[in-house]
DNA sequence: AGTCAATATGAATAGATATTCATTTTGCTG
DNA sequence: CAGCAAAATGAATATCTATTCATATTGACT
């Protein structure tokens, strides 16, 4: 078996294990199980549990990052860029629930040791967001009274609590693609009734 | 000393040492320290662990929404409301944010056990929200197209994010006033520019 | 001052579990 | 097939900590 082979089985037991359990409830033992490896095995592929959690989140928001970035590369209007990161970052949801689950999980969870440790892949990722409201502003159509470091988290932060709905709410109200249309919608136009000025 | 002393001394223990090192990492002997209470004076006045957590929660959110929709009373126009409400939110920051530490992470580290416990609380907080767009459509100000039940936790998502930076970051960019008039004027006029059209 | 119930104490318990490491298994090479 | 290094195993270790409960303190009332 290739030293890959196990190494990812692990981390994909792990995104198993921690969706179902939440990090700290989470047992080595239970990865291992999962993994059907030995207790003992996990560590001559990570050196803690925190570790597991970290190049988890590391391996897999890379490649998200790079699938998003390829998406985009074929499109040039910034409005549709933003609906196609909003419609994929939901779209995370439905295919890879666990992960979703772990990622966001994750990012709040620990941010007591989010501290010490700088995050550039998830950096990396909501610059995505700041980048497509700059090409807009550059192009005119987007305001340039909004700063793209506040948006960039405003929309990130709006995203990840539709999410959060979605995970908490076994019967969710709304499907996947209306609320990126609808999340989209509300950045874009903003609430204001355009038939009222 | 009375007895709702000693449950809020330990209410206000629980949210410096939960903020300080996280639920899990929080051990009751921290909190019994630095309530100045034998540990076993807690298991008096709650039943366990989780208990402190979500009484924590239910008697501080309380005391935040009757404050906010006091202010709003004093209001009439949504655009303004909601203003206030953004304001009011990050506020929390500045005046108690070992308790924004500690509402942010415990509404996702505790993700697996909210689903159990329906939060009846932060659904009433995150509902002023909605009934403000509502009142905004109703009087042909907003966008009837927007949904209320989508809007309100896109905004929220958005405000706690902001939440997050501040939290993470020692030295933020942004003033808090600042913060809010952006998070604001994105959501009222969108990303759009007007002249463009 | 004495009685009693309510409060508070903190040492002891009971159980959990991350990590280590002596041993075994695997699979490659000559 | 023998020899060997790398990989894997899982029982044992070492520590940690939520919760309990027998005991002590407090303070209200007579």
């Amino acid at each position: 078996m290739r030293v890959s082979d196990k190494h990812s089985k692990i981390t994909q037991a792990a995104v198993k294990v921690f969706a179902q359990k939440g990090f700290f409830n989470a047992r080595i033992s239970d990865i291992a199980k999962e993994a059907k490896v030995a207790d003992g095995t996990i560590y001559l592929y990570f050196n803690n549990k925190y570790d597991i959690l970290i190049s988890l989140f590391e391996d897999e928001i890379g490649k998200i990052i790079l699938q998003v970035k390829l998406l985009l590369e074929q499109e040039d209007d910034p409005c549709r860029k933003l609906h196609i990161f909003a419609k994929q970052h939901l779209l995370l949801l439905e295919e890879k629930k666990d992960l979703a689950e772990v990622l966001q999980m994750e990012l709040r969870q620990s941010n007591k040791f989010m501290k010490e440790y700088r995050n550039t892949k998830f950096i990396e990722y909501i610059d995505i967001i700041s980048a497509i409201i700059h090409q807009g502003q550059d192009r005119g159509i987007f305001n340039r009274d909004i700063s793209p470091g506040i948006a960039k988290r405003v929309i990130f932060g709006a995203l990840d609590e539709m999410s959060r709905l979605w995970i908490l709410d076994d019967a969710p109200h709304y499907t996947l693609a209306e609320t990126a249309d609808q999340v989209c919608n509300l950045f874009l136009n903003g609430l204001k009734n355009p038939a009222s000025h």
